[in-house]
RNA sequence: CGGAAUGUAGCCCAGUGGCCAGGGCACCUGCUUUGGGAGCAGGAGAUCGGAGGUUCGAGUCCUCCCAUUCCGACCA
């Protein structure tokens, strides 16, 4: 490609709205244009990196059995029915109606289109295994869109799905795209890990996200420094050490009046209390029904933890009118103590330990003193709700410590089990003639969100260091002055090879100063760039440098050429 | 969903109710220059987010709408 022909443009400044480096980047070299809220164009350069994160997914699914399929973007709502997620997406789900006043929804993922697909090809157990993926655009109706690609609404995302006669199956075809995913980002030259992680929405029961390693990803992780375990914080287990109540020190409850204190923070001070002796006492919804949940003062109450215990679908904090009308007194004063008997107890592990808690007397401006589970109040369960820390043992191995990292998840692997067959009526015959719901396996990749990545984790103060299997185009020849005809001939035998020789080559045939052109491509990130300047052309020389090391060096132009040709194969293959 | 801010040329930003709305980057023409985003001169480019209102007069004040961004979404 020549410049001078290029639908090409780079900016000097950026959007104030561009927060991180990747949105930053991926504005000033010109590869993405904001249509509307979280919605982008792709322009050249951004989609020739995509669809090289596409070939390598691409390659390593087909390898592996998986075929590709194109689903609809746009999925009747009867479909979401069906499975119930009509209701229980929520408002990430973009609804609208047709001209017959028919709903339908903008896909945000596809177990149901496919689960469809499915039970209306699948008869017998011999058709099984199958292993489908479809590469197209989502979209979710975020709440917070931001960062450029890395939270958009529409997105492009690889998503795979697995049907299996039994769990064992299941299991196998799980492996395989764990297998299939750490190769796709291993080529893609990322650093990552893959993590234990919460199933969520989309059900299931194991799973695992792919995380690329960046300071300003969203998620935080936690990884054993002595085993191989590594686990978003959302579902890090907390080890607890038993300590269990001493009956013999327990005090006499009492009622005090703390008017106006509502917080831990505010109760601790004006009692003179450490909060680790205070019962946090929160009213959540879970499927519209109430629960009290406790936990020692000093934690936080993790919430997808919590949704798994209460095994429920929806789960917020209660509103504070419905906590007044079911209680009698307003958040800040509410307690385990004379709880109305149809609101149940689920306190964290941490409840379970020492005595003589305090919490709200579910009167306003009073807290009760001295409460003591079993005496006071009926728990009916005591789980691990809690968010687990850097420092803590790790869970696996119970030797190493767990050090904490941030991640950005650009992958997702799912076990689902029969949810959605059930739901759906996805069924074969076994070999004795039973009807048996397929077993599921989903598994997601952003593309976007990998290119993204892959900027955040590679990039310095001059622009973006592309890793050469993602990078839209590989070399590119600086002829420094385009009036001097050896530097022109030079530069063009050089850009003709290279291209002959299959390196996606960019010729900046642009007649801008010798300044100009080194900015734009340290910025573009181009792994090579290849210099011919008027002293170099007269000795028959090209400059080589590399974008990652900065190294640099002279050669006659064919060994240049040559040089050039053996580095990028190199690095194609080991990224 | 709640709160706040912003909206002026492709991008970044100025602009007390008062003449023809400014600057920087980018763009066009010419000269000059050619190893790290040059310089000089000239030039084009804006229904000031939209609608309504107040006023002799509105980019500026008021109302409504739209859009974008930020913070929060209850840890009691």
């Amino acid at each position: 490609m020549r410049l001078t022909r290029s639908f090409y443009r780079t900016f000097k400044e950026v959007p104030k709205d561009a927060q991180i480096s990747s949105h930053q980047l991926m504005f000033r070299t010109g590869m993405i244009q904001q249509l509307a809220s979280g919605i982008y164009s792709y322009l050249p350069l951004a989609l020739r990196s995509l669809r090289k994160i596409e070939t390598i997914i691409r390659d390593e699914l087909n390898q592996r059995g998986c075929e590709e399929v194109l689903m609809p973007a746009v999925l009747p709502a009867a479909l979401w029915q069906e499975s119930g997620r009509w209701n229980a997406y929520g408002d990430l789900l973009l609804r609208f109606q047709d001209r017959k006043g028919s709903d339908y929804c903008m896909g945000p993922t596809h177990e149901e289109a496919f689960t469809d697909m499915v039970r209306r090809h699948l008869s017998s157990w011999k058709q099984l295994p199958w292993n489908l993926y479809q590469i197209q655009d989502k979209f979710r109706d975020e709440f917070r869109p931001r960062f450029g690609l890395m939270r958009g609404r529409e997105f492009i995302m690889k998503d795979a799905y697995s049907f299996d006669l039994d769990e064992q199956a299941a299991a196998k075809s799980y492996r395989l795209m764990y297998e299939a995913y750490s190769a796709i980002f291993t080529r893609c030259g990322l650093k990552f890990r893959a993590v234990d992680a919460a199933a969520g929405e989309i059900g299931g029961s194991m799973s695992h996200e792919f995380q690329v390693l960046a300071s300003s990803g969203e998620d935080v992780l936690l990884s054993c420094t002595s085993c191989s375990y590594a686990v978003n914080i959302e579902k890090a287990a907390v080890l607890q050490k038993p300590n269990p109540p001493d009956k013999t020190q327990f005090k006499d409850m009492e009622i005090v009046e703390t008017p106006g204190q509502k917080t831990i923070e505010e109760v601790s001070q004006f009692l003179g209390v450490q909060p680790e002796k205070f019962l946090k006492s929160l009213v959540y919804e879970a499927d519209s029904r109430l629960v009290l949940v406790l936990i020692a003062g000093n934690l936080d109450v993790n919430e997808v933890k919590l949704q798994a215990v209460l095994n429920a679908s929806a789960l917020r904090l209660a509103a504070p009118e419905k906590v007044k009308e079911a209680i009698g007194a307003e958040p800040g004063f509410i307690g385990p103590v004379n709880l109305p008997p149809n609101i149940n107890i689920i306190a964290d592990f941490s409840a379970s330990s020492g005595e003589n808690w305090i919490s709200g007397a579910n009167q306003n401006d009073k807290h009760t003193v001295n409460i003591n589970p079993e005496r006071d109040f009926q728990v009916s369960e005591f789980a691990d709700i809690t968010f687990a820390a850097a420092g803590d043992t790790c869970p696996e191995c119970k030797e190493g410590q767990m050090e904490e990292f941030r991640g950005i998840e650009v992958g997702h692997v799912f076990y689902l089990g029969t949810k959605y067959s059930q739901a759906m009526n996805c069924l074969y015959l076994d070999e004795e003639g039973n009807s048996k719901p397929v077993e599921m396996g989903c598994y997601g990749i952003g593309i976007g969100r990998t290119m993204a990545a892959a900027i955040e984790q590679n990039h310095d103060e001059n622009g973006i260091i592309w890793p050469v299997p993602l990078a839209p185009w590989e070399a590119i020849v600086l002829p420094l002055q385009m009036n001097n005809e050896t530097v022109t001939a030079a530069a063009e035998k050089v850009y003709i090879d290279l291209t002959q020789a299959g390196i996606e080559t960019v010729l900046d045939d642009r007649n801008e100063r010798p300044g100009f052109k080194f900015k734009d491509a340290d910025l573009i990130g181009y792994p090579v760039q290849i210099t011919l300047g008027a002293r170099s052309a007269a000795e028959g020389k090209a400059e080589i440098k590399f974008r990652a090391s900065g190294e640099k060096t002279e050669l006659p132009l064919d060994d240049a050429v040559n040089y050039i040709i053996q580095w990028i194969e190199d690095k194609r293959q080991t990224a």
